[in-house]
RNA sequence: GUGGUUGUAGCUCAGUUGGUUAGAGCAUUGGUUUGUGGUGCCGAGGGUCGUGGGUUCGAGCCCCAUCAUCCACCCCA
């Protein structure tokens, strides 16, 4: 058999030990603050039913889920429905409900709502849980942006206050100050000042249009902007009216003043301030008490984010310090479980892009030096007698807890010295002839040089403490 | 889906206007008085130059196609 040059998938990667100590060190930084607001963890399947996932993402979306090929003779059972179908003819569309069935999940926030309707009878209600797994995208890949990654969300259903949102934001705060960001902005926006906005101007159904021309603000400047409305559809006039509005400036109290007189008129939008207000005066309350705010909370009207499912609050996190797309994002969805027949539950989460919070420490060199996962002595191997003599005490090391391992053959001692220092092995215990006579083992500490003679129980106290 | 970039050893790359057996560093491995690494010295293995065509006496280098890659756009974490 001709030998295959090895790769992974487009957009996919390996992960190697170091790799998953900083993984992990994310991971359970963040896992640390959830719990500690109450957030319970569960788990979904990798695989959803492919109309679980359809339809809740926008056209573009439906795009980039990956679906999977029915098992079987997928192509015979085509086949047979077409035979029996009256006016059926094969294309793509027609096609993918009779091929495939099942999808890779796309985020966590549709299986998370599917998974409330499901159990709703075994859940107390306001739920909140967390949940840390991959999801996938048939994306493009790019800096920052891969198909296979890893979401890390936080959501609460069957909740309405806005407590709720005000927490979220110091969950962000104090995730991301843990992992040793100086540097970065919350952003936060309503989709009912949004919606506001649109109907101030006249254009209510445009509300989307909208918001994806006016959300690049930052990128493609008010030029780019006005152009992009001109071509979805707005007037010069309307365009007119939106620019002061876009480009609000000063403190957030400021903006609400203003954004209070241009939507007088707008019952929702009014609503939508008086949120944001709530929102605000919740997170100074509490951050009073304990924790400062050490990130800048601001409001931002042209914040909207992709997602269409958001109702209330939306939310996104960007770090200042270096040049990467939002590390987090979330939003108030009020009927994102209805259209698995479960009506009026609310619902609010937030999420970190661990993915991209992993480039940006490794940019900043901002992970921990010394995390001990690895082995912290291993115990040279001369021959079969030093072996069998040092069996005993591997069990004893490890009885001990300290994580201890033999080298598996005689090789020369430059080799086993060798994989000692690669694994970067703290300790080395050297045992051969004369260590088995004396019984005093040498142990012999990597990063000094150093040796000393032990007895077994000196071992343990000393690799223990 | 659109546009561009780059594909030479396990990794990072060099290779002069097309011209003999394609190179370096790192990594791997062997030796360096046979019980000592991170740091010396000497040696070794490893490449159908992404793949398939074409031009030429001759192609790693030129042309076409194809695949992969990275970057940007769309969109998004």
């Amino acid at each position: 058999m001709a030998s295959i040059k090895p790769s992974v998938p487009k957009g996919t990667r390996d992960f190697s030990p170091a790799e998953m100590v900083k993984r992990n060190y994310i991971f359970d930084t963040i896992k640390s603050v959830f719990r500690k607001y109450g957030y319970q963890e569960i788990q979904t399947p990798t695989m959803e039913n492919l109309d679980t996932l359809t339809g809740k993402y926008g056209d573009e979306g439906d795009k980039l889920i990956f679906k999977i090929l029915n098992s079987g003779d997928y192509w015979e059972k085509a086949e047979s429905h077409k035979q029996k179908a009256e006016n059926f003819e094969f294309n793509s569309k027609a096609l993918l409900p009779l091929i495939s069935e099942k999808a890779l999940r796309y985020d966590l926030t549709v299986p998370f709502a599917r998974y409330v309707v499901m159990h709703q009878n075994d859940i107390s209600f306001p739920f909140k849980r967390f949940q840390i797994q991959p999801v996938w995208r048939a994306d493009r890949p790019q800096k920052g942006r891969y198909r296979e990654f890893y979401k890390c969300d936080a959501d609460v259903v069957g909740s309405d206050s806005l407590l709720n949102e005000a927490e979220f934001i110091l969950i962000y705060d104090e995730a991301l100050s843990k992992l040793g960001l100086k540097d970065f902005t919350i952003k936060i926006n309503n989709r009912k000042i949004l919606s506001g906005i649109a109907e101030i101007i006249g254009k209510p159904d445009l509300i989307v249009d909208m918001t994806v021309a006016i959300d690049k603000l930052d990128k493609i400047g008010l030029e780019g902007v006005t152009k992009e409305l001109i071509e979805r559809g707005f007037s010069n006039d309307d365009v007119e009216k939106l620019k002061p509005v876009i480009l609000l400036e000063g403190s957030n109290e400021a903006k609400i003043e203003s954004l209070k007189t241009v939507l007088r008129n707008s019952e929702n939008g009014l609503k939508g301030i008086a949120e944001i207000e709530s929102i605000f005066t919740y997170v100074h309350s509490l951050e009073s008490n304990s924790l400062n705010l050490t990130s800048k909370l601001e409001l931002d009207i042209t914040l909207a984010r992709g997602l269409n499912y958001y109702t209330g609050a939306i939310f996104e996190v960007k770090t200042n310090e270096v040049a990467m797309g939002s590390i987090g994002g979330g939003g108030r969805y009020d009927d994102l479980t209805g259209m698995f027949g479960l009506k009026d539950l609310t619902g609010v989460g937030i999420s970190f892009g661990a993915d991209r919070i992993y480039d940006v420490l490794e940019e900043l060199k901002l992970f921990p030096k010394n995390p001990e996962e690895t082995t912290k002595v291993l115990i040279t191997n001369f021959d079969a007698e030093a072996e069998s003599y040092a069996l005993p005490i591997l069990t004893e090391l490890r009885s001990a807890g300290i994580a201890a391992e033999l080298y598996p053959s005689a090789a020369k001692l430059k080799k086993q010295m060798n994989y000692a220092d690669n694994k970067q092995i703290p300790f080395v215990l050297l045992i051969g002839t004369d260590e088995i006579q004396s019984g005093q083992l040498t142990l012999k500490e990597m990063k000094t040089g150093d040796q000393v003679k032990l007895s077994r129980e000196e071992l343990i106290a000393k690799l223990g403490a």
